[in-house]
DNA sequence: ATCCCCTCAGTTAGGTAGCG
DNA sequence: CGCTACCTAACTGAGGGGAT
């Protein structure tokens, strides 16, 4: 057994180090270790899977090895660890034990895990009993992902603005192209030749190119195609009244004003903290599927918080009535209820949620899995109180869990529901139940 | 416009032999 | 036990018709 070579980087020489493998290992043996927790790396990971390449098993065994990890384990003096062999991960997922290794190879390779292997290749770990520490631990390793949770988080970030941004340009680029052959179309009826935008419309089509490219493309022939009708118009009276109208026909008269702030789409979400700029923000957003969610009344709240500064002069002037709404909610919902509908989150943190003093500690870590401000969640808990702003929060985070691209930003989603439960419309023993049964 | 079937290429899974 | 290399089988998704 070539001793030397697993000490300096943990990996048994059976193995064939691969760059990426080299890199995580490296990773893994870092000095300054970063702080995080487990319920931020998971929810992290789990968002930036797809942008890492990870799907189907590979993403369902990241999935079971997080949960492996004790939360204790990933305090910055400790080493979020875990061992389980490949025959029983092949067990839960189903698959052969010889792609559960090529989905963890996988994991090493994006700079997840690093392995961590013992002289036997066997994983297994000593625990100290009194403190619950590890003595020796051999199986995987989660430091690389704990060393790069900006990296991933922003990775993650940049990969889901891109597949929104696509979305959008393929809408762009087909509602104009339909526009133009329209616009043509009338053009052409009334005397103007608009084969010319015709066969540009097809020679951008057909030309590969980047679908970005292609929308902004689309988009310039689309302006020059308005203009030059419009043109045509102004030097025929007779005619511009028609063009109006089929204009409008198509329902697309307001589409060159919006072609494309697409680009613009990463607005940091500071901007987003009850300015009313956050309409902008929303708008964009709800192109995409996360919206209807949480959008519905949002005129309303964001008019009022634009206006207060502060929730608790929110409370003041009809605190009574407000007071009210709020113990009515919070009386339909149960910490047993909470406790049957979060239960990824309680897998994540390692623990239940018997009592309400349970999900109440819980709240720093919570807070910090979706990344939501410290004064993010004061202001919760000064509008809402404790207990309600804690179990908005956990909803927040179970959600996200299940379906981490279904919120993109998971702070922002937090803030959203806060609003509406000021405003007392927001019915969260619904989603609770929905998630206990789901 | 929608559904269904088919093909084809690329991906993923499983099996076996052999090594430490 | 856990791994790799190599090979074959099975699956998957995109795209192309054709029928309704």
């Amino acid at each position: 057994m070539n001793g030397l070579a697993m000490q300096s980087t943990g990996v048994a020489s059976f193995r064939k180090m691969t760059p990426g493998m080299l890199e995580s290992q490296r990773l893994a043996m870092a000095n300054d270790i970063v702080k995080t927790t487990k319920a931020e790396v998971a929810i992290t990971l789990k968002k930036a899977a797809p942008a890492l390449g990870i799907d189907g098993t590979a993403y369902h065994i990241l999935d079971i090895l997080i949960g492996l990890t004790r939360a204790d384990d990933w305090r910055q003096d400790r080493r979020p660890l875990v061992a389980i062999s490949n025959d029983k991960l092949a067990e839960y997922v189903c698959r052969s034990t010889r792609t559960v290794i090529r989905a963890l190879k996988r994991l090493v390779e994006v700079g997840i895990l690093a392995y961590r292997d013992s002289s036997t290749g066997r994983r297994f770990i000593y625990r100290n009993g009194a403190s619950g520490e590890i003595d020796r631990g051999y199986g995987f390793d989660f430091s690389p992902a704990r060393q790069r949770i900006d990296e991933i988080k922003r990775i993650g970030e940049e990969f889901q603005a891109r597949v929104r941004a696509e979305q959008e340009a393929k809408r762009t680029v087909n509602r104009l192209s339909r526009a133009i052959v329209d616009a043509c179309r009338t053009g052409q009826s009334e005397g103007v030749d608009c084969t010319v935008f015709l066969e540009e419309l097809s020679a951008i089509m057909e030309t590969p190119m980047l679908l970005l490219e292609r929308a902004d493309m689309v988009s310039k022939l689309y302006e020059l195609v308005v203009e030059e009708l419009a043109e045509d118009k102004t030097g025929d009276e007779q005619t511009a009244s028609d063009f109006k109208e089929d204009n409008q026909m198509s329902g697309d008269h307001d589409i060159g004003v919006t072609p494309y702030n697409i680009t613009t789409h990463q607005t940091p979400i500071k901007s987003n903290k009850r300015q009313p700029s956050n309409d902008s923000y929303s708008k964009t957003n709800s192109a995409s599927h996360e919206a209807p969610k949480i959008a519905p009344e949002k005129d309303q709240s964001s008019k009022f918080s634009a206006k207060s500064n502060t929730p608790a002069q929110l409370q003041s002037p009809q605190s009574g009535q407000l007071d009210n709404g709020l113990s009515e909610h919070l009386s339909a919902i149960s910490i047993g209820l909470i406790d049957s509908a979060t239960t990824e989150t309680q897998e994540m943190l390692g623990m239940r949620f018997s009592s309400w003093v349970d999900l109440s500690q819980s709240g720093e870590q919570l807070r910090l899995a979706i990344g939501l401000s410290e004064d993010g969640w004061k202001q919760a808990i000064m509008a809402l109180g404790e207990k309600m702003a804690a179990a908005v929060l956990v909803v927040t985070v179970e959600k996200t869990l299940r379906d981490p691209e279904g919120i993109s930003r998971p702070a922002g989603y937090f803030r959203a529901c806060v609003d509406r439960a000021k405003d007392g419309k927001l019915a969260l023993h619904k989603s609770l139940y929905g998630l206990a049964l789901g």
